[in-house]
RNA sequence: GGGCGAAUAGCUCAGUGGCAGAGCGCCUCGCUUACACCGAGGAUGCCGCAGGUUCGAGUCCUGCUUCGCCCACCA
């Protein structure tokens, strides 16, 4: 075996071999329980980013996990088109080339974008499996593909027909740019710094408010004035009251419009009064509808005014229309005082540029009816959330939610199912139709609008599954148990698949929704591509290799918190990758070997001939996996890897390969142990490390091709022994406090190797095992001592040795260097601990004469009482070693140098 | 404006009412035949602030401060 692992080489390897093995290939027919997912199909806009990277990891956990527990694991994976996204970065790479789509046409575009999805739809799936995700790559879904194409026209069919579909004009978010409408839930708000113009309208005529001579509103958008229909007040504002119903002259054009009341109004906002401008504003077009003004436009589709009774705005752009507006009420003289504004404006998610609120003809879906059950599977425990909280934010977002607009204007996209006739039949299809049903009029048109991205996406964990035929995986791994996603498309997608699952299978598509952890940059912004700070977690997989990557989102991925990135984190795995492979060498090089040069185990060596050490960490091996599992259980992957790094690393490596390193004879039980513990460790570790631990695993002969195929590690009852686990943490706390003793009184001057043992002790008091055997020779191993009294116990009594003594919970010894008088103890550092270990005694002697003793756990008394003990001898040792030592050698001699 | 989350070592973060932890960094020592991507030891804390509950609070409650996110009809 290598020195070191090669994670790419072993990467390459393993890769091909679980792809041989056809590891996520599920089987509908197995009589396995079933697990299923379905991976959140990555948008074909670029490169796999580190949220994807994290998501990829915590399910292919789950997916191994449970296909190690035994299950028939169906993991789909695919990509989504994006439309919008897509089509976004398309024009971007058009205008970087000078060009753009109007330019080249439709038939270059759609060429264009198709040579996009076949390129990068292939290489996200491929990013993901250099992860070494075990989906089932033969049942990839693309939204764009045939089949599930019909799904969405079979659904949109259905809703229209049962009236949960419809269109007509309203008032929408408009994206001048992309020449589209956008969903409500993609709009980016950001902060503008803008003026207030505080202007006058005036009264119409002399009913009007007499010497008051109108009204003075606020707004912060003067080039709508021309489309403005009312002013309204709030019907409790008592400056306003007498105005409502009288007109006034809106101050641009001279129009007459009236003052109307309406409780959406707030009275503390700027003066009470509001322009109602339906046509450019979504709480006018409320207020508009209920008090049924007309819709005025102002604004056209490419965000340019259309006031042709107003020639001086008229084809301006917005930003040069509002500053022209204002001079010219500031010429009229209704401009009543400017002040600045911060408020927030809507952006459009992808390309940045200012919504315009326009009333538009566009296709909607009935929310009302859809809502409520989604809410109700929550509530009632069906779906789950993981943190809990996030369900709050869901059930919050179904209550009162508007109609969702689902139609776009763009070029990429599904089309809307619908077709008109020449008599005005309007009809949705599945397959395209040559005439119309109603009248067999051929003469059709195609609606040109296409779908909301998200109503594709709403559908994927059933369409994915071949709903809506009743297919054997729809039956078998529907509903799904997992879905894994990021927070921030908790409405845009959770919701609506909850929705449509409802509606269309009478089941939730998942039980558990686990919200991973968003990864920020170093510096603690969110990761963006147009900021630039995104970290490649492909260039991290070859920096460090995938499991060090997959460690580390595991570690990160349930977290309540959002993480800074941290390299150093992935590195400390990728060391941890490399600790497992040594400690796989160690056994490989001392045990013997098959002619396929696989480590051959000892046979399980009978209870008897097992010694502490081989009885603790087998104790140890099976609390650990008790708990593991426990973890994976409640999706705690952070338990998970922390609590096997932590075992394997400073139990498994630091304590029991140092003590069996001289014990692993070819038929020794050291070896039989090693190797069976550290088996179990692997496969504890494979889901979240499948690389390093199938890599370890293969090296022992008898080991499934995979450890995914093997089966969970289950350690028998018969490994269970707390009373090893007590003596062997006994010996263990023993010989670190040997270790921290001799080093500060040594110094350097510890070299095993050239001075053998360094120190001899007597042990005074203590459990069995530090009198006997096994436990000695550890500790004499592992500190560098000797015990000179095996035979005969000393005296209990304190002091009156040449050594130093040592208190360690219920242990009490002395030692002393070997062959060296002793350079006596530093006086001063033993008379700070005495003071220290003074006012510890002390706090623990009044908190036990308090109500503590009386209120609190016997347990917790009992140990609290067993302190005090352990501080009552530490203080006498302390003192006796203080008084001889100024007895007898002088103070200073301890190197007073090294003091701080 | 409302809601949620966070605040713990120099940095990034775990922490489940009962002695404050890890990784990295730092200091001392050791090139020991599994691993120097290693090993041994060490230093480093007003657990954001102020109250409260409790025998006991980093942990539970209340208020506050700062940061972040989400929502919202601040026109």
């Amino acid at each position: 075996m290598e020195k070191q692992f090669t994670a790419a080489t072993e990467e390459r390897h393993w890769r091909e071999e679980w792809e041989r093995l056809d590891i996520g290939r599920a089987n509908p027919d197995s009589q396995r329980p079933a697990f299923s997912m379905a991976l959140p199909p990555p948008n074909v806009t670029g490169r796999l980013h580190l949220g994807h990277a994290t998501n990829g990891a915590l399910q292919d956990a789950l997916a191994r996990f449970h296909r190690m527990r035994g299950a028939e694991v169906c993991w789909v994976p695919g990509t989504d088109h994006a439309a919008i996204a897509t089509q976004n970065v398309i024009e971007r790479q058009l205008a970087a080339e000078g060009t753009s789509k109007e330019t080249i046409g439709r038939a270059a575009f759609d060429a264009r974008v198709e040579s996009w999805y076949a390129e990068v739809g292939g290489e996200i799936l491929e990013q993901l499996r250099r992860l070494g995700t075990t989906c089932d790559w033969s049942r990839a879904r693309f939204t764009l593909d045939d089949a599930y194409v019909q799904v969405i026209r079979l659904v949109f069919r259905d809703l229209f027909d049962q009236g949960l579909i419809y269109r007509g004009p309203r008032i929408v978010n408009w994206c001048p740019r992309c020449g589209s409408a956008i969903s409500d839930e993609e709009i980016d708000f950001q902060e503008h710094h803008d003026t207030f113009f505080y202007v006058r309208y005036r009264a119409a005529g002399p009913s009007a408010g007499g010497d008051r001579d109108g009204i003075t509103i606020a707004t912060a958008r003067p080039e709508t004035i021309p489309a403005d229909v009312a002013v309204a007040v709030n019907p409790d504002d008592p400056r306003y009251r007498d105005l409502v119903g009288t007109t006034l002259l809106e101050p641009l054009t001279g129009r007459e419009i009236p003052v109307i009341a309406d409780p959406l109004v707030r009275i503390e906002v700027g003066t009470g009064a509001l322009k109602i401008t339906p046509g450019h504003a979504p709480d006018d077009y409320e207020i508009g509808q209920r008090h049924g003004l007309e819709v005025l436009t102002a604004i056209g589709l490419d965000g340019r005014l259309r006031t042709p009774g107003l020639a001086a705005l008229d084809t301006l752009t917005v930003a040069e229309a509002r500053p022209r507006a204002a001079s010219l009420l500031r010429a009229a003289g209704a401009m009543v005082r400017e002040e600045p504004l911060v408020h927030m404006v809507g952006h459009c998610d992808r390309c940045g540029t200012v919504i315009e609120p326009l009333v538009t003809p566009q296709w909607w879906c009935r929310m009302a009816e859809l809502a409520e059950p989604a809410a109700e599977a929550v509530r009632s425990g069906r779906v789950r959330f993981h943190p809990p909280r996030f369900a709050a934010e869901y059930l919050g977002w179904l209550e009162g939610l508007r109609d969702w607009c689902v139609s776009r204007q763009l070029w990429l996209g599904h089309r809307i199912p619908v077709s008109t006739c020449a008599r005005g039949h309007v009809f949705a299809w599945v397959d395209e139709p040559v005439q119309c049903p109603r009248c067999d009029s051929a003469e059709l048109r195609h609606d040109p609008d296409v779908l909301d991205t998200w109503f594709s996406s709403a559908l994927w964990p059933f369409a994915i599954l071949g709903w809506p035929e009743p297919t054997p995986e729809l039956s078998r791994f529907y509903p799904t148990h997992v879905l894994s996603t990021a927070r921030g498309i908790l409405r845009l997608w959770v919701a609506r698949m909850v929705m449509t699952s409802l509606r269309f299978t009478g089941e939730v598509p998942f039980h558990d929704v686990l919200i991973h952890a968003t990864v920020l940059a170093p510096d603690g912004q969110v990761m963006s591509k147009s900021k630039g700070n995104g970290v490649d977690p492909l260039a991290m997989v070859e920096r460090h290799g995938a499991d060090a990557v997959r460690a580390w989102a595991a570690q990160i991925a349930m977290g309540i918190q959002d993480t800074r990135f941290d390299e150093r984190r992935i590195e400390s795995l990728a060391r941890f990758a490399n600790k497992l492979w040594n400690m796989t060498r160690l056994l490989w090089d001392r045990l013997p070997r098959d002619s396929d040069d696989r480590i051959l185990l000892p046979p399980d060596p009978p209870r008897s001939e097992l010694e502490l050490a081989d009885r603790w960490i087998l104790a140890r091996t099976a609390e650990v996996v008790e708990r593991v599992t426990a973890s994976f259980q409640r999706f705690d992957l952070t338990d998970a890897i922390d609590t096997l790094y932590e075992f394997s690393w400073h139990e498994l490596a630091d304590w029991y390969w140092e003590l069996a390193k001289d014990r692993l004879e070819p038929a020794g039980t050291a070896g039989a142990v090693a190797g069976r513990v550290l088996l179990a460790t692997l496969a504890a570790l494979h889901p979240i490390m499948p690389f390093v631990t199938d890599a370890c695993a293969s090296r022992f002969a008898g080991q499934p091709a995979s450890l995914d195929l093997g089966a969970w590690p289950e350690p028998p009852d018969s490994w269970r022994d707390p009373e090893a686990v007590e003596a062997m943490v006994a010996c263990l706390d023993v010989t670190r406090a040997l270790r921290s003793a001799l080093q500060e009184s040594l110094g350097g001057r510890t070299s095993r190797t050239r001075r053998g043992p360094v120190a001899v002790v007597r042990v005074r008091r203590g459990p069995d095992c530090l009198w006997t055997d096994p436990g000695r020779t550890y500790v004499a191993r592992m500190a560098g001592v000797v015990f000179d009294d095996a035979a005969e116990p000393p005296p209990d009594r304190p002091g009156s040795s040449a050594g130093q003594v040592l208190v360690v919970g219920p242990t009490e010894l002395e030692w002393r260097p070997v062959g060296e008088v002793g350079a006596g103890p530093d006086l001063a550092s033993i008379a700070r601990e005495l003071a220290r270990v003074e006012v510890h005694h002390a706090n623990l002697a009044a908190n036990l004469a308090g109500p503590f003793a009386a209120r609190a756990p016997a347990v917790v008394v009992q140990r609290e009482q067993a302190k005090l003990e352990e501080a009552e001898r530490r203080i006498a040792v302390l003192r006796d070693t203080l008084s001889s030592g100024r007895d007898g050698v002088p103070p200073g001699q301890g190197d007073p140098g090294r003091d701080r």
